[in-house]
RNA sequence: GCCGACAUAGCUCAGUGGCUAGAGCGGCUGUUUUGUAAACAGCGGGUCGUGGGUUCGAAUCCCUCUGUCGGCUCCA
């Protein structure tokens, strides 16, 4: 898309937003107004109704009336105040949002609070030199503070609907009075809204929570609580194929494993500096005797005291230690969802301890096994770089010329990889112990995810005073390395099944092949015996369905459960020796569907599965 | 945590103040021995999420709590 057909799309969108809210005046005349600006697919509005409660049932009377407003064709006109006139407006009109951002336009020269984002407020270009005025538009009798730009008139604004309303802080903030936004999604033509509103169907279609019940993946149980997921046997297959796939990458590269409690003493934290900013967030425990403990919220304290336990030379860096292991953080109730957000996750995590000088290097290698790891999934990935909140820079440990190096270690390495550059800018998205490279992936419906993780941290090693011993002699500090490639194998599950709507590669399906009898007797059920065991020889996952149904409703069940391979057994395999593998229908087939030898049938399958090949060859 | 919606059998759902709460699928039993996306019959299965209230009478109305969902806030 063109730059101008963006900008015309997002005045379209801008202008929905004050049709919306011409519309919610038109119907309920005392409701006052937040801000209504633009974002990604659409717009929505902050409206404070008093007592009345907006639900989906008032969105047709809502669209009707914005429709009217549509077909009456009014064009939107631009014209400025000066700025103790439209204080005056705002009292008038008795709209007290709306009067407070231009109180604080008047005193600040900028309706933006330091703690809030120009652009949600939709003001950020009332600059400051100009503060004695302020732009306004009207569309028919509906006027409002507004920076623009808008389309010419009503009638020009494109395809929309109202999706959802829904509860939102005045100004982002917690404290603050909740007002409800109204929700819509907006395009130039009805074509490109239904094909959007057909993507979020699809999504609907394949969400994790869906499919993770299908699939027979993974359960939650009221009794263990929520955000606390059980992996069923075939979930965890799941995890543990990916996991090792991810280990094997890392072993090129001289990982060792190693292994921690899941508790610690509050004293860890303190030093590391966890405890001042997320004691909240732990499980605390408390033994019987009184003393302090917390469920680990992540490893890397514990991993240090494994690197502080003997005197470290400079010849002995890197230190690389990797371990897959569960974190536990008390996230707020609202918070949770699905596998994306949990209470208990497990984090592919790594730790390298090094020099100064070994940090680039490092950090590209980390690089190579995250592109390697996303490459064979098929997920194409993009890059973001989260940097400290520069106007908040007491809420991180570490010096910050530290932090300035290593922010530009981590520019430098972006710069030496040719083929991917930053996409994004986090600022303020830092951990706080170091600036990070976040990844993102792209998923098959075109939506982004964060996943892998690397991140260089100076804080931690000072805070936990790590050292090691310089060709010299000095006693010199390790920089750390921290690196996660899934980042939390829960929330990548969640991106992964609805990246592939379930229908897993051969290599990470949990169960690769089923196998089909035609009936109960015992020359069938021998063969399909035999069969099997030949492929768990092999270290395939087969099941045998000998129930007593038909064919077609087995094939059936199979179909239902995305197993990518399906074989029946019958008189005629018996006789030739021969099956005929039924291919799942996503999976692109090169070669006729010949009938294969058993042998070469499971060697064919088993070579997919140790090269974790996506497309099969059969 | 906050705002709102929702919670009926293992699953998907019907039942909006009035007989003993239903269906399909799944489960179990029997019949059938099946050839590439659903054989047939029978039988089980529910403290209508929890606790309280209103009422002659509550799955249905009200409150509490728990859980789920959509957002907000947060996210090492």
């Amino acid at each position: 898309m063109s730059d101008q057909q963006n900008d015309q799309l997002h005045a379209m969108r801008h202008s929905l937003a004050h049709i919306t809210a011409a519309a919610i005046r038109r119907l309920w005349p005392d409701a006052k107004f937040g801000v209504g600006p633009v974002v990604e697919n659409g717009f929505y509005y902050d409206v404070d109704l008093g007592d009345k409660q907006l639900s989906n049932d008032n969105f047709g009377k809502i669209e009707k009336e914005m429709k009217k407003i549509i077909d009456e064709g009014q064009p939107f006109e631009k014209f400025y105040k000066p700025i103790d006139e439209a204080i005056a407006w705002a009292q008038e009109a008795k709209q007290p949002y709306k009067l407070e951002l231009l109180n604080d336009l008047k005193r600040a020269g900028t309706t933006i609070a330091k703690d809030i984002n120009a652009e949600e407020l939709g003001l950020e270009s009332q600059d400051a030199s100009k503060v004695d005025e302020v732009s306004f538009y009207k569309n028919g009798d509906f006027i409002d503070l507004c920076r623009g730009p808008h389309v010419a008139s009503t009638g020009e604004v494109g395809a929309f609907k109202l999706m959802r309303v829904s509860g939102a802080y005045w100004r982002g903030k917690e404290d603050n009075q909740q007002m409800q936004r109204v929700y819509g999604v907006a395009f130039p033509t009805q074509e490109e809204l239904d094909k959007y509103l057909a993507m979020l169907e699809e999504a609907k279609k394949r969400d994790h929570r869906k499919l993770g019940q299908e699939l027979d993946l993974f359960v939650f149980s009221d009794l263990v609580g929520p955000g606390l997921p059980l992996w069923t046997p075939r979930g965890t297959v799941l995890r543990k194929e990916l996991d090792r796939f991810v280990q094997e990458l890392r072993d090129q590269m001289d990982f060792q494993e190693v292994a921690i409690p899941h508790i610690t003493k509050r004293s860890l934290y303190e030093r590391s500096g966890h405890w001042a900013k997320f004691a909240d967030e732990l499980f605390h425990i408390t033994t019987r005797e009184g003393h302090e403990f917390a469920m680990k919220p992540m490893n890397c304290p514990h991993h240090t005291q494994i690197y502080a336990s003997r005197p470290r030379s400079y010849r002995d860096l890197p230190i690389r230690y990797r371990e897959t292991t569960m974190c536990y953080r008390d996230e707020q109730s609202g918070e949770l969802n699905g596998l994306s957000r949990v209470r208990a996750f497990t984090q592919d995590d790594a730790h390298i301890f090094c020099r100064e000088d070994q940090t680039i290097e490092e950090v590209m290698r980390l690089w190579q096994i995250i592109q390697d790891f996303y490459g064979q999934l098929d997920f194409p990935l993009s890059l973001r770089f989260s940097s400290r909140d520069p106007k908040k820079l007491d809420a991180y440990v570490g010096d910050p010329e530290l932090w300035d190096k290593a922010e530009q270690e981590l520019r430098d390495v972006v710069a030496k990889q040719k083929d991917m550059d930053i996409e994004s800018e986090g600022i303020g998205e830092a951990a706080f112990y170091g600036p990070k490279l976040d990844f993102m992936a792209k998923d098959s419906l075109g939506r982004q995810w964060q996943v892998a993780t690397i991140q260089i941290d100076y804080g931690q090693p000072q805070g936990l005073d790590l050292k090691y011993t310089d060709i010299s002699g000095v006693e010199a500090r390790p920089v750390m390395i921290h690196c996660a490639v899934m980042g939390s194998i829960e929330r990548f599950l969640s991106v992964y099944i609805e990246h592939t709507a379930g229908r897993f590669p051969v290599w990470v399906a949990p169960e690769q092949v089923r196998v089909i009898t035609v009936n109960q007797e015992d020359a069938t059920v021998r063969f399909a015996r035999q069969l099997s065991e030949m492929g768990k020889a092999l270290g395939l996952r087969l099941y045998i369905d000998n129930d007593n149904e038909s064919v077609g409703k087995k094939i059936r069940n199979a179909e239902l459960m995305k197993v990518p391979y399906t074989v029946v057994i019958g008189e005629k395999e018996i006789e030739s020796g021969r099956v005929v593998p039924r291919v799942r229908k996503d999976i692109e087939v090169s070669a006729e569907h010949d009938p294969h030898t058993v042998e070469e049938f499971l060697k064919t399958v088993m070579h997919e599965t140790k090269s974790r090949v996506t497309k099969t060859s059969l």
